[in-house]
DNA sequence: TGACGGTAAATTGTTGACAGTTTACAATAT
DNA sequence: ATATTGTAAACTGTCAACAATTTACCGTCA
């Protein structure tokens, strides 16, 4: 029998607190370190800390947040090693997907592909960082789903909500922009002339310098200025 | 000051919870597919809902369990496309981390390497199929590990998980050990001549074969059989 | 002044009870 | 017998209170 109401989606108040605190991380209004109290949250919320306590275990399953009994839950605290690492496992993974990816790819797909490039052009254009680093995740995000491999945007998901915490609050590092479209154009190229091995060059190089963006613009000044950094409580 | 006692760790029950439970689906007592009740688990253990909910939330992060809402968590099922999902994961994963391992290993790290394969070895002969099933995951575990990618191993852990759920219950499918042992040996000789791609191969083409194996004796031999297996309840 | 120790406040861990939802099953009608 | 409905049982979601632990503060002593 066809659905003739509209599936009403009475979501538990578990995942109404799960969404609005990843949002509110996401967003950078509870930067990196800050410490999430129980109660604080579950009073402004009007919920009891059931329903909060199990949205942060689902936070950690996504890396947002650490817990550590009896200590607390606090918004996850990227090292530099945390962050090569981030990018160096993201690349191989992002290699792996375009190995599928090109197996398979049709027309309509590299079409896609094509939209989201051109929107990070205007982005670039009018300067608007925020759509400009939200476009790039989401090329690259849509690698991984034209992969067709389930796990490995799962896998690949938990790495982006990690790094877009960080971007979203250093999003400046990006500032000279023009630069960063370019750097994936060797990426679609190479797709569009399903080339297995030079896009994932290309995807490799693009990552390297973005992280070399961010090693340069934020560590290394960090340590100059400030030893607050990059490090933990 | 130095540790004069042993650190006496005094686990929350969350903790005492999440690693029985684990311990029971990683030795297969508990299958894929069953259900796991709160009350049930609570009442065995003498404690509350609550850490065993909490603990239930782990397993989950760890691929081990599936819950929605209102329905209850259930031992995670894997389908044929799971496990092609896996595998395929997995190696791009092990090919990674033995790119890594290999420019920076010493004579020390490739006699653990070594020293697991004798174990493997021996285990082969005696035909203690979880000895030899158990020092396999232990010898890719270690080249993730000598990799030194802390990321890395975290994603490489969840997946070996929920792999070994489902080899602990069918491990009878490897029951032929000698190739099994045999197709370690490629990747053994590979890292102790710092080669990378032969070593990549290599642990590409154990981990096909594997599937393989896994794909003609379980899935092919399930379908013709009965149509229960690899199906979602 | 600075280290040490002890109490109080804040916070997390745990419990039992209750509310809402799903599932199992019996009763009814076709 | 089969399909449908209604009810009870089983189970998950949520709450408020309590216990255990950590943290912050403050006074004491050298």
């Amino acid at each position: 029998m066809a659905r003739v109401f509209s599936k009403q989606k009475r979501p538990t108040l578990m995942n109404q607190a799960l969404e609005e605190i990843r949002d509110v991380i996401r967003k950078g209004k509870l930067k990196p370190g800050d410490r999430l109290v129980e109660m604080k949250l579950a009073k402004e919320m009007h919920i009891s800390r059931f329903p909060i306590r199990e949205a942060l275990r689902y936070l950690e399953k996504e890396g947002l947040v650490e817990t550590k009994p009896f200590k607390g839950t606090y918004v996850t605290q990227l090292t530099e090693r945390d962050m090569e690492e981030l990018y160096s496992l993201r690349s191989a993974i992002e290699e792996f997907a375009v190995r599928i990816l090109i197996k398979h790819i049709d027309e309509e797909k590299i079409g896609k592909l094509e939209s989201i490039f051109q929107s990070m052009q205007q982005a670039s254009k009018k300067e608007d960082l925020d759509k400009l680093i939200s476009e790039d995740f989401r090329f690259h995000q849509t690698i991984c789903e034209l992969s067709g491999h389930r796990k490995l945007l799962e896998v690949w998901l938990t790495l982006e909500n990690q790094l877009r915490v960080f971007l979203t609050i250093e999003k400046q590092l990006f500032g000279n922009s023009l630069q960063f479209v370019k750097s994936h154009n060797p990426i679609l190229e190479a797709i569009q002339g399903r080339k297995i091995r030079p896009a994932q060059k290309a995807i490799r190089d693009h990552l390297d310098w973005a992280m070399q963006v961010i090693r340069k613009g934020y560590w290394e000044k960090a340590s100059k200025q400030n030893n607050t950094n990059g490090r933990k409580g």
